[in-house]
DNA sequence: TATTGTTATACTCTATAACTATA
DNA sequence: TATAGTTATAGAGTATAACAATA
């Protein structure tokens, strides 16, 4: 007679450890499913095009929102001015984006992703949304749509007294 | 008459910024989502019991599972084992876990959690769990629950190639 | 030969403080 | 007085390499 083993619904993908009332915990179920769109991201984007995930973030912002400040940019990713300027920074060393000195305020540079910028973006977006549509074979497809759109209403939380 | 704007779904949720192909990459808004709930961690369990998130996760999972050894816990969180020595330091060093030896192989250390590592664990994770469904009334129950098992089968997705 | 755990070390990333210039 | 951006500096966190002990 074999060894019985009570049935688990509740354990980590791959340390196999349970997770009863953590399983409920909704930053640490992001934080485990965060390693997966990590290293998706990294194997078919970060190291193919030389990006980490925040310049990735930040150039595909600029790209689809030329014209924007630093500040604005720092603001939608939750990160700090000088943080901002270093990546800024880098991507501009890179012929990806430029500055340029906003013509209604004197104090703020406009950002604008160079035609080098704009194909890289468009590249790397595209090969990360094959590659994490192959990765999830685990959702359907509408699941998969479905997880975003609830992610979104989740970050649309900020402001509202989270942060 | 007033300005007229374009009608817009996709924005960032601070920074007012367009994310029209950002919108569809699943890393992206995984990012977002977790600025909203690191910061309801951080207000409501992280600075109110002194404890990082990735503290919190090591000593709930060794509480729910007693006698796991260093290495096993450093695969279920995908960080090296250096990192986890560091933690697991801390966290003995507060007295909140304990190692012994293992009595089936004499290179391991089994980890266990003390009486106050069980209770500060128990209530970071009702903090936590309080917290988050105060924060994302954006969310039904229905959807919140929804977002759990989403990520959880995101997480999964782990050794299926995406790693 | 592989695995467990530790130490030492370097690197990446982020945060804080102080500053200039402009609103 | 507040904001935009930069610089300098320190800190947190992570990774790599090398090692000892055991499987």
């Amino acid at each position: 007679m074999p060894t019985r083993r009570p049935p688990r619904t509740d354990v980590t993908p791959a340390g196999r450890l349970d997770e009863a009332r953590l399983h409920h915990v909704l930053g640490y179920q992001m934080a485990q499913a965060t390693i997966v769109t990590n290293a998706v991201f990294m194997a078919h984007a970060g190291e193919p095009f030389g990006l980490r995930p925040v310049e990735y973030t930040v150039l595909t912002l600029i790209v689809e929102n030329p014209g924007g400040s630093l500040a604005r940019l720092a603001r939608a990713l939750a990160v700090t001015a000088p943080n901002i300027t270093m990546w800024i920074d880098k991507l501009e060393a890179r012929g990806l984006v430029r500055r340029q000195p906003s013509a209604t305020d004197r104090r703020a540079q406009v950002l604008q992703a160079t035609p080098q910028g704009e194909a890289l973006a468009r590249q790397a977006t595209q090969a990360i949304l094959e590659a994490e549509r192959a990765a999830l074979t685990t959702l359907s497809p509408a699941e998969h749509a479905m997880l975003v759109e609830l992610l979104h209403k989740v970050a649309c939380a900020r402001g509202d007294g989270a942060g």
